[in-house]
Parts: structure tokens; C-alpha cells; sequence
DNA sequence: GCGACAG
DNA sequence: ATCTTGTCGC
């Protein structure tokens, strides 16, 4: 009785490049179908102890208006990181528990503003394409630092931006959302194009480097990870 | 082979 | 992501 078996299964990174793998064709490069009246962003935050691959996490979801930046719906879900974090493997870490907080929307968003990549990839299947497809929503993804690719520097205004290229494609845009700010890594995720995806985040981002969305699934994915750190924690919390 | 590497 | 003091600037 060996602890271990005789046959090499797959690793469980390795299944996680398979699950890539499947689930890429299933992205549809196709545009908005109409001018998306809601904004989602998703945020994951992390407590305890770190490095281990099962700390307590937090995913919180808010739904803006795309006009005002108003804040119409929100929710939120605890739980647990079962998977490490891997550059390329970001989705597998974060997924469960932005999909609990997604069910906990009393609306359902137009575009999912995703923090992370979407097709700048090394599979071309980032987080935002990975929730995209499995939200089946239009989504994009905003990334606070590039994983891969090459571009040049854009322009200082607010609005200059970039190509971002990787194996002779454009896989995102590098997008200065302020003056004189570090550009944000924007790329498409799934039912959008990447001017409109660009279009989105700027709209989105009208004081600060990050979009609102980003700063407020942020701030509430914080205090859902301290409200649920006494208490026993429940599923997915709607506000 | 070596280094880099979303959050 | 998260751990953290001081510091620059409006």
C-alpha cells in the first residue's frame, strides 16, 4: 500500500492548463451588443496567514451605473483560497469565490470590469476571459501591472495609450486613465472589443488611476474579509 | 539553462 | 495580495 500511486496523474496544475485549454474557444471575440447600462467590478481580498494555499478570502461585486458611477447593487462571499497563486493560473485561485459573490446580485451587470488579465495572457485565457465565459457576460480585464508583452510608452494625457504585443499580436493596451500616472494594462475578456473595453475603464476612472469600480470592489471585499474574521462565516452576503 | 511572472 | 514609516504634494 504505497501512499503514493503506481500512475502519474496529472498534476493539479497540469488539469488547470487542460481546463485553459477547453475552455479558450469558447470566448467570442464578438462587440457589445449595446451600450452596457451597468458596470461590475470584482475584487478578491486575503487574510491570515499568507503564502498558504488555503487562507480565508473575500470577493466582493459592486454594480455601477456606466453614466453616473452610481452605486446600485453589491455583494459579497467568504471563503477559502484552495489554490496557490500561479502567474498564468490566477483565475483558479480567485474564480470559486468571485462566482459565490456573483450569485449574490440582485441584477444582473452588463460588463464585468476584472481585476487582472484577460487576453494578455500566456494561453490567451486570463481571468477575464475565464469569468467571462463562465458568467457568460461581456467582460475586460484591468491589470495594475502587465504579465507579458511589449509596447511603447504613451502619451502623458489622460486617454494616451499603447498596444501591449506578445508573439506578434495585440493581446491589450496600456491606458494612462490620469496625467502622468502609471498606465493601466487593459484587455479583452469576452464579448467586447478592446476600444470598447479602453472606453469603459476610462469612463470608469474619472479621479483616479484605478476605476471606481476596481477602488470600490476593493474597499468592500476588505471589510467582508474583517466582518467575517470573528464570526463564523456564512455564504454569499448580498448588501 | 536562466529569469520573469496578473493578485 | 499583504506586511508597514515616513515623506512628498495639493
Amino acid at each position: 500500500m504505497d501512499p503514493q500511486r503506481e500512475h502519474d496523474w496529472p498534476s493539479t496544475e497540469q488539469q488547470a492548463y487542460l481546463v485553459q485549454q477547453e475552455l479558450r474557444p469558447l470566448v467570442r471575440a464578438a462587440p457589445l451588443t449595446a451600450p452596457p447600462r451597468t458596470l461590475a467590478g470584482l475584487d478578491v481580498a486575503y487574510g491570515g496567514s499568507h503564502g498558504s494555499a488555503d487562507d480565508r478570502v473575500a470577493a466582493a461585486v459592486v454594480v455601477l451605473d456606466a453614466d453616473t458611477l452610481e452605486v446600485l447593487d453589491s455583494a459579497t462571499a467568504v471563503g477559502t483560497a484552495g489554490f496557490p497563486y500561479i502567474p498564468g493560473l490566477f483565475a483558479f485561485r480567485e474564480l470559486p469565490v468571485l462566482i459565490a459573490a456573483l450569485r449574490g446580485l440582485r441584477t444582473t451587470p452588463d460588463v464585468l470590469l476584472c481585476d487582472g488579465q484577460g487576453l494578455a495572457h500566456p494561453r490567451r485565457f486570463g481571468l477575464a476571459c475565464h469569468l467571462g465565459v463562465l458568467a457568460g457576460l461581456p467582460t475586460l480585464g484591468v491589470a495594475k501591472t502587465p504579465l507579458l508583452g511589449s509596447w511603447d510608452e504613451p502619451g502623458p494625457a489622460r486617454g494616451d495609450s499603447s498596444d501591449v504585443n506578445d508573439g506578434g499580436e495585440v493581446v491589450a493596451r496600456v491606458l494612462r486613465t490620469q496625467h502622468g500616472v502609471k498606465p493601466v494594462t487593459v484587455s479583452t475578456g469576452h464579448l467586447i472589443t478592446l476600444d470598447d473595453a479602453c472606453a469603459l475603464v476610462l469612463r470608469a476612472s474619472p479621479h483616479y488611476r484605478l476605476p471606481e469600480t476596481t477602488r470600490l470592489s476593493d474597499r468592500l471585499s476588505r471589510t467582508a474579509l474583517a466582518a467575517a474574521a470573528s464570526p463564523a462565516d456564512a455564504g454569499p452576503a448580498a448588501t
